[in-house]
DNA sequence: CGTTACGTTGAAAGGGTTCAATCCCTGTGG
DNA sequence: CCACAGGGATTGAACCCTTTCAACGTAACG
């Protein structure tokens, strides 16, 4: 779906993430190490599960096309929903704490990874100094990110929280390179107001009044 | 302030943290290496600094005693608060996506932390499979912390933000082995209410509800 | 003993939720 | 190719809860 040129990438060296990936900055033979490690299954299909809560600890992926959705239950029944994984994105680090996954990582795209075996990723990290501190540094980017989503919540105007994710958006997209003001959100209303903590009813109501006040253009566009 | 038994820990072997602390688990000569790096400086007074957004990033704490307070501001003015770390947890985490903080941190209590000069920690890490596991497993934790913290703010009704918060602090004293149904909250109502999105007033209303219902009863009291 | 900072309590106002009805788009099957 | 079904998006009106603003109470500290 997303218009992504996911650049063939058979292997690392030739990737079109390089620049967003937690590989960026290694040195080239480093990059050849950590790609003999990489398994590259088949392509997820749209509401198909990566992993699942409770699933047991065995890889680290990295996406590489396509939206992951993290999200997990309440109490009973209510879904929340904890982030968007774009490409580039590292996805499961949730489960180091406990070797078990503590969310549910679904495909909202078509979505394909790159998987990276723990005790293979371990071993290399503990031979390349430089690996190791960019796995630490993307476990950073991960709390960061989890804290901005905390920042959003707490805002008390629901049109505040639509702009800034909207905006969060917005940079995410341009950092990977991708066009930034018009682009495709694959992603629900009702999906989007679970992660602002909000009603579908109300994210569509201030995305009326943002298009009304030309903020923002519409046919799922930014 | 908070009763907490520092155990005068001269060093890591007879510490009274090392169930909580993320050297748990590491074999008895492992400690001692960790030990060798530790600094422990004077304890931090009431309203210290332990670090603020923009210093640049030299090592990762342990609070040893009190609690400190992760937060920063948005926009303009308004305090978002991120959390609070009591005895064994890690801080500074945020600090290792771009070598720099990102938030600030500071004393609320009498603080007093163990740093670990990043670099010294690295280098051990990478000679310890096992500290370095310890290290992704903590901050696996708290990235799952925050996203615990996410989750209340998503909660709708205050209530149960406040209930949950309440209960989760029970249960990380509990885990700290320290007496979980009667502690010293040394968090003030303000810092409540920022940390859940709230105001102070709505907090203050709230808890006198639950007293009124008998389920939490006072003196700063649990 | 007065000052300051924090907590409580009250009443009014505003904004988001809720519930329900309608619309729109996509995909399906005749 | 068109009609229909179904999921999601939109819109409306009433309600409810939190915020806001203000005043007052209270504990700690010099």
């Amino acid at each position: 779906m997303s218009e992504v040129k996911t650049g063939f990438s058979a292997c690392c060296q030739n990737c079109g993430l390089q620049k967003v990936c937690f590989s960026n900055g290694l040195m080239k033979e480093d990059i050849g190490r950590l790609d003999s490690i990489v398994e590259r299954q088949a392509p997820l299909k749209k509401n198909q599960h990566l992993f699942m809560a409770g699933d047991k600890f065995t890889a680290l992926y990295v996406v590489r096309a396509g939206v992951i959705k993290l999200y997990s239950f309440s109490g009973l029944g209510d879904e929340i929903i904890q982030g968007f994984y774009l490409p580039g994105d590292m996805v499961g680090i949730d489960a180091l704490q406990f070797d078990v996954h503590a969310f549910n990582a679904i495909a909202i795209d078509t979505v394909s990874v790159c998987s990276f075996p723990y005790s293979q990723l371990c071993n290399l990290a503990m031979q390349i100094p430089n690996l190791n501190h960019k796995l630490f540094s993307a476990m950073s980017k991960e709390v960061n990110e989890s804290r901005l989503h905390s920042e959003l919540l707490s805002k008390r105007h629901a049109d505040l929280r639509v702009a800034k994710f909207i905006w969060h958006m917005v940079e995410r997209h341009a950092g990977r390179g991708y066009a930034s003001d018009v682009f495709r959100l694959g992603i629900l209303h009702r999906d989007v107001a679970l992660y602002l903590g909000l009603t579908p009813e109300t994210v569509s109501r201030i995305l009326a009044k943002f298009h009304a006040d030309n903020v923002v253009t519409w046919k799922k566009r930014n």
